[in-house]
This record gives C-alpha cells, structure tokens and sequence, in this order.
DNA sequence: GTGAAAGCGCTAACAT
DNA sequence: ATGTTAGCGCTTTCAC
C-alpha cells in the first residue's frame, strides 16, 4: 500500500534554473526577488517567480549558497555532557531561537575532552559555520587559535577559558553562590558542607568561592574537610561519593551545598543510604531542574532561566558587528523548598 | 592580553588548491589521495600530498562536497520534544554513533507539530542530508511524500505514521505491555489504573492495548474509568491531571501503570497532595529514566536500552541499500523498584 | 600515475 | 529592471 501508492518523489532536482525558466525570467532575477533584494524587479516579475517557486516548491540549496556565500548557515552547539539534562535544556532553547532566525544547529558532545571539542572544531570550520556555542568549554590548542577568527565564538555558563573577554552568556554566579551561603546563613545554618564538580570550570569555582567567602566573612569559614570535590566525571557520582566520604569521617554538617542539583541528588542518596533516611540538613542545589517540582521537592535550587538563553546566545550570534563583545548575565533565583519529609 | 597575543587567525582560506601547490602536483591528485582511492598515486606522491595536507592543516570544505556530490554529511534528526530526557538520550546516543562515521548531527524540535515537521523535512532536503531520523513522527504532508525519496528515513519509538514498513528501531512495545501487566497480577493486582499519552504515538497505542488485553484475558479487565488518557502534550501534566480525577471520583485502585517515566512523577505528586503520602500502591513507567535510581526509587520502570539506540539508527542509515527496509527492535526489561517507602 | 577541464547551485559584479 | 558571466571548492570523467 506504501509503495504502490507511493507520491513521486522527484528527490529535489528543482534548481534556480528550472524556476527561472519557468518564471521565464533570468537566474539572477530569481536570485533577487528569493533574496528580497528591494527595487530590483516589477512588482509584475516578483509575481511570476513567486509563482514558480510556489509550484516547484522551491528552496535554495545550502550547498550553493554556502560554497558562494562562504558561509553556512549552521550554528554549532559544542555541549559538554548532553547527559546534563541541563544542556539538554540549553540546547532545546538555543534551537528554538535559532530556527526563528532560519538557522539550523548543530549538536555536538565534546565529553569534556579537549581533544574531541577540537576535533569538533575543525569539523566546524569545514562546515564554514555561522557561529559556535560552547556550553562549558574546556581549553584546547583550537579553541584559542580560533579566537581570533571572524567565526562568532559564544561561551555559556563557563566563560573562556583563554581568559578573554569573549562574547559569554551565564549568571552572576559569584552573586549566586553568595545568596545562597547569606540564606543558608540567614536560617542559622553555620556547618555546611560544600560540595562541589571539578574547580576547572569557572561557573563553579566562582560558586565555590562566593560561599566560602561569605560563610568566612560571618565568622563560620568552612574548614577544606566539609569542602569536597571528588575529580569525578559524573555528577551524581560526585554527590554520593562526596557524602560517603563524610560519613565515613563521621563529619556531622547541617546543610549540603552543592553546585549542581544532580551533586544534591547523589548526595542524598548516600545520606539515605547511610542512615536510613535523610536526616534534616536541607540540601541546595543549581540549575533547578524542572523535574525538581516533581521528584525532588525536598531540594532547594538556584533557578537558572536556561529558556531565555537561546534567545540571548542568538542575539549575540547575531549582533557580532566586530564590536566589543557583550557579556549576558541573566537572573538567577532560589527557589526554596520544605527542608524535610518526603513531598 | 587575548587580542595582543592572539593567534594569526586566517580564516581557512586553504582550499584544495593551495593544497595541491604546495604538495607540486594537480588539484586532481590530491582529491584522490585525499579520497584514498586506492592504486591511483605512487608512495611519493602520497607522501607529498599528506605532508602538505597536515601542514596547511586542510580539511576539505563540506559546501564544495555537498554541491559535487549532491549530498552532505548531515544527519537530521527531528525530535518531537526535547524538553523530554528521553528524547535527549537517545540524540546523544546518535551523536556519537554519527561522529564514528564521520557523520554530524543537526537536531530540530518538532514539539509533535506537523507544520514543523513539514518545516525541518523541507530544511533538510534544502540541506540535501543524508538521512532524517524522526524521534517520534507525526502524520504530515511532506513525510509521505519524502517516504518515496531516496534520502534514508528512520523512524524511531513511533512507527511510520504512514503505516509501510519504514525503518524502524524501537522495542517491541506489545511485548513490553504485556510483560508489565503480567507482573502487576503475578503480584496480585487487579485493579490498576493505566495513565497514558495521547493514543496517537504507535508506540503508546501498543503499550495501553497489551496491558488492557493481557488484564482481560487474565478475568480483570481494565474499565474506561480506570483508563486515563488526558489530552494534554506534557507528560507530567498528564499524570497529575489523571491522578486527581481518579480521586475525584474516589475510584481506588492498587497499582498505576505508566507509559512514560513523567507520567509517573506526575501521577504520584498528584496523589501526595490529594492524601498526604504516596499510599501503598506501587508506581510502573516506561523509559527508566537514568536518574529513576537517585530520585524515584519508588518507580518500577521498563528499561529501554536508549544508549545502543545510536548505533542501531546509524547501522540502518548506512546499509540503506535500498533494499527491504529492516526493523531493530531492541529488547525491554522490567527494573522493578520497592513498591513503597522513601528511598 | 597524473593532469586538464567540466560542472554541481548559487550570488554578485557588471553590463545593458 | 533584467540578463550575462565569473567563480566559490570540490569530484570525476577523460586524455595522456
């Protein structure tokens, strides 16, 4: 039933050619009338060509416009752990924005490896890419020779790590890290343990050092033993461990502090598997899930609007005049939820 | 310090060409060797052309290959929601299945749209790729009329709307139905309640049905009331939405049968704020959402293999030999959690 | 074993 | 306002 009354399926051999012959008007004019080129054809002209293309279904090939254009119009996205569903939301919110802007994206997973982000890299100059996102860049040979390129270069949550002041789009997280330790501080929680991923990215070292800054500051500074930061890949992994390691030590702490909702999640789960149950130290987070609400509500979180980022990365994608590149901080919020029971 | 000491940055202006001038032989040959079409250069000549190859650090450029050829190297895949984990795991997974080939990856959201659908397929024909992977398609006008097209389609979760026997890589969601149901009564319950997504993925239609038979034949069938399917596009919303209703109507029942993971989630947190606690009836999803260990260990969960999902859809879109279009369905297992307590 | 040349689809510079 | 043409980078005959 499939095939017999299968639909044609010309495979696309409609070129400008054949919608100018049958417009019968020149290449170029139907070059100009698809492009918008304004006062360069009777209204009477732009009529004809609209009406072949309509009937060809027409649609300029990319291949031909980038080989002319040198350029394509694919957008790279290099995410460091699309397992994040963190990135995962990125992304989705990047290619909402970019689709709007009639760009395509490309999605790539570097794994946090300098060599596959280069690999990634080079791939994407051969693709003559309009733009590349980094969500969480790690420093590689590729990266600091491609900063000087016109390719735009647009690093999310972590800035360059060339230590530029590349085009970035994040939050404040010194400010963010600092809130949460002033709030925790605010309901008498003076024993935390900070738990965190590794200290190369510098999203969480800017969160690490704001609480341990303010915990400092109030007279509670956090001793290196309730500050951990297993060189673990996983976030999860990290949470666990880090607790395991905390009660195996008999380290007894009132809040857990982590930069990262996953770390919390981890974190818990060693706590319950420990003891039983959870106890009643309130567990912090970043990035605040959307799940949270719903299997996680005894999980306080840094609300991070990773929805308004796509618009704000392409916006800068975009507005890349060789002017001085502009940096995005977006809000963040914590988002509190009941310390204990169940939910 | 980033601009002074910066790179010299030349944009890849190093074609072929240059390639060629400096390896001292034709444009031809070093297309060939580039190729590796085999007896066709001698050992020095080869030599030359990789030695000036790596020192230009050349890559040829996929616009120029995409216009000769008539192909690029683009994988689409079309995705009918990111925002679902599921969905995310199964991109990654293709992602690195696609990278081993030498292939990349474009990623579109169709949010279950049709007119978007239609959008990417047309974008994508424009980008002449190589295959188009549908996450979850939906019935649209230019699917049927690509299905004919020489461009590879793969279908996956959801078999081709269109009804042939398109590719197809999934579970045997009959089998897997079944399995659930079986279990729920081999643990003596007979009054389940089955929450589901719209009836309009075959894979969902599947799932219902099984477990709607397998309780009929088993002498408790599964009444309407006790068959909720609310109309709504979020998962999670579907599961709190039929939760409520449920106990709205004060119908009890001993077991809830999910056909997604976020059903799940939202059919327990609907069912805390109606009682208090999550009762005694244990909670069954499809998917197994990786994170089901950290967050819901109170969720049973049929465990679809997503991870081997990308090398299985690559596998297909490479023997396209345009012969009988196979079927990998992969095999399900029931991880089966503690039916009540906090974890 | 190697090179010359045609041509993929498109845009832009230059006619007219 | 419209047409002619060159050429983007590449692969692939076809000659030699």
């Amino acid at each position: 039933m499939t095939r017999k009354g299968g639909n044609p399926a010309p495979d696309q051999p409609v070129s400008i050619a054949s919608v100018a012959r049958r417009a019968g008007v020149s290449i170029a004019t139907v070059s100009r009338v698809i492009n918008g080129i304004a006062n360069k054809a009777s209204a009477d002209t732009v009529a004809k060509v609209r009406e072949a293309v309509a009937a060809l279904d027409y649609r300029p090939s990319s291949a031909g416009q980038s080989l002319r254009q040198r350029k394509s119009r694919l957008v790279a996205v290099l995410a460091a752990n699309m397992a994040n569903p963190t990135m995962a939301a990125i992304a989705a919110s990047v290619e909402v924005a970019l689709r709007e802007k009639d760009l395509v994206m490309v999605l790539c997973d570097t794994h946090d490896k300098p060599e596959l982000q280069d690999e990634y890299l080079k791939e994407m100059r051969a693709q003559q890419a309009r733009a590349i996102v980094l969500l969480g860049a790690v420093a590689s040979p590729l990266l600091a020779a491609l900063r000087g390129s016109t390719t735009p270069l647009i690093f999310v949550n972590r800035l360059d790590p060339g230590g530029g002041a590349s085009p970035f789009v994040g939050i404040d997280n010194d400010a963010a890290g600092a809130d949460m330790a002033r709030h925790a501080l605010s309901r008498g929680l003076v024993r935390p343990a900070i738990i965190h991923a590794p200290l190369t990215s510098s999203a969480t070292r800017a969160r690490v050092e704001a609480m341990a800054r303010v915990y400092a500051e109030a007279g509670h500074p956090v001793p290196p033993e309730r500050r951990l930061g297993p060189p673990l890949r996983d976030h999860l992994a990290i949470g666990h461990h880090a607790v395991r390691l905390l009660v195996e030590q008999g380290l007894s702490c009132d809040a857990y502090l982590c930069t990262g909702d996953l770390i919390a999640f981890g974190a818990r789960k060693a706590l319950v598997e420990a003891r039983g149950d959870a106890g009643s130290a309130p567990f912090f987070g970043f990035d605040d899930n959307p799940l949270n609400d719903w299997v996680a509500p005894w999980l306080s979180s840094m609300r991070i609007p990773y929805a308004a980022y796509g618009e704000a990365i392409v916006d800068l994608i975009l507005s890349e005049n060789g002017e001085a590149p502009r940096q995005r901080i977006l809000p963040h919020a914590l988002v509190i939820r009941p310390a204990a029971g169940e939910g």
